[in-house]
DNA sequence: TACAATTAATGGGCATGGCAATTATTTTGA
DNA sequence: TCAAAATAATTGCCATGCCCATTAATTGTA
């Protein structure tokens, strides 16, 4: 279907070889960055004829994996994101009858989140679909190397964790 | 520094084990998207002293690498992204003078990207900073198991390139 | 009790990137 | 040779997500 405006990458990407280009230790860097945005928009695609996006299907998968009842500050913490950014998701799938918000009756400036039924039965379709892309986009690899390699990523998130070195430097070496 | 309204994610992330949840055979998904999101704002805050930004920086370094007066076309099937995004990108570079665009002259609908001088330098400075971010957030990897990681990567994004199996079943069993 | 600091949720502004459509040019083919 | 199809660059529009500021409520403290 709809591929926009992206060209082919013939070949074109395999011909870079960045690993011996003049920008060593810059490997891992392009290939996450690109990846991460490949696969979300291939996602996207396929949960578009459902009308779920990725943006509301990360946080209903959290949610269901999470006590009932969390509060929209726990489910940003969890989903590693931004309070506000959730606020304008949660909205949509409020409106979509997928999620609830009630406000909590002791803290009454949270509020506590529920799946509804209906949220429930449309997350198990959605992860078929995402279970079958990453199938997909996985295809060749052994289950013991799909271990391993989100055991690296793990890593290397738990590096992101921790603060960035010390960003004093402001205007270091690099003009 | 800055980070926004986003909580701590104290143990919530480690709490959560995707693998064993009821959310099986997405593991890969998350994190790959989660590191494409967390690797870019990192490397985002580092190059901000240098008024050089990611959606700058990845043309440049690619144009270093490829043939000079390659075309837009080009340059966006490199980069696997989309050419009116790059447009928009160019046409900053361009005003920064770090790029340039001069007109094909065989075929006038083209236009041939070249790098000023100005754009090689300030791009070893953008390195220098990419390459300490990478080596930063892979700490505790060893090199054999960054190629392996690396080498997984380029795997699935080959598999990504690859049409996406037969998207026909429209409105299938997925409600 | 009053008052400052903290916190949960929200809204505004902005950059990025994807898709659709438009324009100008080139290529194809009847 | 002329019209239709394809192509390079561009613009418009929109979703996502980050950062900053605001509001309302809570907590801590003098």
């Amino acid at each position: 279907m709809t591929d926009g405006n992206r060209p082919q990458a013939t070949g074109l990407r395999a011909l870079l070889n960045i690993d011996e280009s003049p920008f060593p230790g810059m490997s891992v860097t392009f290939r996450v960055m690109r990846l991460g945005a490949v696969w979300r928009t291939r996602l996207e695609r396929e949960l578009k004829p459902t009308g779920m996006t990725v943006a509301g299907f990360r946080p209903m998968v959290y949610l269901m994996m999470m006590q009932e009842g969390t509060s929209q500050r726990e489910l940003a913490a969890a989903l590693d994101t931004d309070t506000s950014a959730l606020v304008r998701v949660l909205d949509l799938l409020e409106a979509a009858g997928l999620v609830e918000r009630r406000p909590d009756s002791v803290d009454r400036r949270a509020n506590n989140l529920f799946i509804t039924d209906a949220g429930r039965r449309k997350c198990r379709a959605f992860h078929e679909i995402g279970a079958r892309v990453e199938a997909e986009l996985t295809e060749g690899l052994s289950a013991g190397e799909i271990v391993e390699l989100v055991a690296r990523l793990e890593h290397v998130l738990a590096n992101a964790a921790r603060p960035p070195a010390a960003d004093m430097p402001a205007g270091g070496e690099a003009a």
